[in-house]
RNA sequence: GGCGGUAUAGCCAAGUGGUAAGGCACGGGUCUGCAAAACCCUUAUUCCCCGGUUCGAAUCCGGGUACCGCCUCCA
C-alpha cells in the first residue's frame, strides 16, 4: 500500500507519492544560530532525519536540504551582548549544532545552506517578486504583500480577516498593511548588512527558505518540514513568495511535528526551564534522548523532564539486554535445533513494523512492535533447544529495525582486558569448587568496574552497564 | 476574538465503529547456590463530563470542561 502521510496543507493523511519516481526532494528548516539548541530543537531534528532514513529505508533517495539562518535580529542581540562578530558567533553554534545533532544519530543533510552564502539568490528573488507586483519597497525595507497573493492563509487555515486582527505594525515599520512582512530590512549604522538596489541591509526571516528551496531543489518539492510554530507565518510567508513569484505548487507535502513540553509547561526563557541539549547529554546518553522522542508519535505533544528519560533508558536497556543474551546464547551454544515454528517469527515482525512505519511515520507502533519481537525472542531463549538460524533472523531483523530508526539496539562490546578475563576464569572455578563467596566478591569486583555478570545454564555471561 | 492540538491505568503511550497494544514503575510466583536476566500472574468492565446516532463507540454527531500552542522572527 505504500506510505501514507499527514499533509498540513490538506489536514488529511495522503498515499506519499513523490513527483519523480523514487526521488524525493526534501527541505527542512533548520535552527537560526545564536545559542546551542534546546531539547524542543532537537526534536524536529531527529523525527525529520527519522523520516529521511525511513524513506531510505523503503528505497528512497532523499535529497535533504536544512538550513541556518546565519544573520538576523537575534543573532545581531547576542553579538552585541557578547561582543563577538557576527559571523564568528553564528559559525561557533553550527559548530556546536553538528555536534549535538550528530550525538543524538541526526545525519547532515547533503546541503546546509546558509543566509549568508545565499545572499545573491535572495536579491535576485525579492527583486522578481517586485517585478511581478507582489512586493513593495518602503525607505530601503522591502515587504511582501499579503493582500496581493489570493492564496494567502491556506497552509494555516485562516481567512486574512481573521489574521487581521490579531495582526499589528511595530513602531519603525513601514508596511502598508499589518500582515505585510518584510523581505528585506535596511540595516541600522554599525550593522551587518549587503549591497542591494534597496540599499544595505539583510533579508527578512522568511525570504531564505523560498530561495534556497528553489536554488537547490527546484520550485516544487515533496516534502518541506518543520517545527508546528513554523506554520504560521513563517510556512505560511515561504509559500506566498514562492507560489507568488513562480506560479506553481511549493511543496507537495507539509509535514510538521508536536511541540514539546517541560513539565506540562511551555519551555520559555521567562520560566527559566530551557534544556539545552548541551547540558542534557552530560548526563543522560544521546541515544535513549533519541529513543524517547521516538517512542512517541511526531506530531503529537510531548511532554519531557529528566524522570520519564531514565524511564526511557530502562525500556531502551530491555532491548539491548535481549540482542546481548541473543548474541550470547549463538557464541556459547552448539546447539542446532531445529527452526521449527520459530522460523517466520522475525520476519512477520518485520512486516508489521514495515506496516506501521508506512503509517505516517508511526514510531511509537514500530517501537512497540520492536518489543513485540523481544518479547518473542525471550520467549525463544526460554527454550533448551535453540537453532542458530532462528537466533541470527531475531538478531538480523532487530539490527534491522534499530538501524531503520537509527536506536541503539546493541551495546558496543568492547574487550574484556586480560585481568577481568582472568577473574571471570576464576570465579568459574570458584562456581564449580562452590566457593560462592569469591564468586560473589568477583562479581561485586566486576560490578564496580561496569561488568554485569550473569549466569545461565549455557554459561556465564556479561554485559556493560550503561552509563 | 480567530485557527489548531491534546484529554486513555501510578507514569509514558498506541488505538477513528466491533468489544482497551506496548513500555516504565509496583506486587506475587517460577528459575537461580545467591543474584541478574527472562518467563508467568496481577494491574483501566473502561478511555475528561453530559446527551445522541448505532445491533455495537475510546473511536461518529451535538453540547460542555480542562490543559497546551499559533495569530508577537519561538522548533
Amino acid at each position: 500500500m505504500g506510505i501514507m502521510l499527514y499533509n498540513t496543507l490538506t489536514r488529511q493523511k495522503e498515499a506519499f507519492q513523490p513527483m519523480s519516481g523514487s526521488e524525493v526532494k526534501m527541505y527542512v528548516c533548520g535552527p537560526t544560530v545564536y545559542n546551542y539548541i534546546h531539547i524542543g530543537n532537537a526534536r524536529p531534528a531527529i523525527v525529520f532525519d527519522m523520516v529521511r532514513k525511513y524513506l531510505e529505508y523503503r528505497g528512497y533517495n532523499v535529497h535533504y536540504v536544512s538550513n541556518f539562518t546565519d544573520v538576523d535580529d537575534k543573532i545581531i542581540k547576542a553579538a552585541n551582548e557578547l561582543g563577538e562578530e557576527v559571523p564568528r558567533l553564528a559559525e561557533r553554534f553550527i559548530e556546536a549544532y553538528f555536534e549535538d545533532t550528530g550525538a543524538l544519530g541526526v545525519d547532515k543533510a547533503d546541503l546546509h545552506p546558509r543566509v549568508t552564502e545565499t545572499m545573491p539568490e535572495i536579491i535576485s528573488f525579492i527583486k522578481a517578486l517586485i517585478d511581478k507586483g507582489y512586493a513593495y519597497e518602503a525607505d530601503g525595507d522591502v515587504y511582501f504583500s499579503t493582500r496581493s497573493f489570493s492564496g494567502y492563509g491556506k497552509l494555516s487555515s485562516q481567512s486574512i480577516q481573521d489574521l487581521q486582527l490579531g495582526a499589528r505594525i511595530e513602531p519603525g515599520e513601514k508596511k502598508k498593511n499589518a500582515l505585510d512582512f518584510a523581505l528585506w530590512k535596511s540595516s541600522k549604522e554599525g550593522e551587518i548588512a549587503w549591497e542591494s538596489p534597496w540599499g544595505s541591509g539583510r533579508p527578512g526571516w522568511h525570504i531564505e527558505c523560498s530561495a534556497m528551496v528553489k536554488k537547490y531543489l527546484g520550485e516544487t518539492i515533496d516534502i518541506h518540514a518543520g517545527g508546528q510554530d513554523l506554520a504560521f507565518p513563517h510556512h505560511e510567508n515561504e509559500m506566498a513568495q514562492s507560489e507568488a513569484l513562480n506560479e506553481q505548487e511549493m511543496a507537495r507535502y507539509w509535514m510538521h511535528n508536536g511541540y514539546i513540553q517541560i513539565d506540562n509547561e511551555k519551555m520559555s526563557k521567562s520560566l527559566g526551564n530551557f534544556v539545552l541539549v548541551h547540558d542534557i547529554i552530560q548526563k543522560h546518553s544521546p541515544e535513549v534522548i533519541r529513543f524517547f522522542m521516538l517512542q512517541a508519535h511526531y506530531r503529537s505533544p510531548l511532554n519531557f523532564n529528566e524522570e520519564l528519560l531514565e524511564s526511557a533508558k530502562n525500556s531502551l536497556e530491555r532491548i539491548q539486554t535481549t540482542v546481548n543474551n541473543l548474541k550470547h546464547r549463538r557464541r556459547e551454544s552448539a546447539d542446532f535445533g531445529e527452526a521449527g515454528r520459530w522460523k517466520e517469527t522475525a520476519s512477520k515482525h518485520l512486516q508489521r513494523f514495515i506496516r506501521e512505519m508506512d503509517d505516517d511515520f508511526n514510531s511509537a507502533n514500530g517501537i512497540t512492535v520492536l518489543f513485540d519481537l523481544i518479547k518473542t525472542a525471550n520467549l525463544y531463549l526460554e527454550e533448551k533447544q535453540t537453532s542458530k538460524e532462528v537466533l541470527t533472523s531475531f538478531l538480523d531483523t532487530i539490527r534491522e529495525i534499530g538501524s531503520a530508526l537509527d536506536i541503539k539496539v546493541e551495546t558496543s562490546e568492547g574487550m574484556l582486558d586480560e585481568e577481568i578475563e582472568a577473574l571471570m576464569e576464576e570465579r568459574v572455578q570458584a562456581r564449580k569448587s562452590r566457593n560462592f563467596a569469591r564468586a560473589d566478591e568477583i562479581r561485586d569486583h566486576l560490578k564496580e568496574q561496569g561488568i554485569i555478570l550473569e549466569d545461565t545454564p549455557q554459561g556465564t555471561r556479561w554485559k556493560r552497564e550503561q552509563s
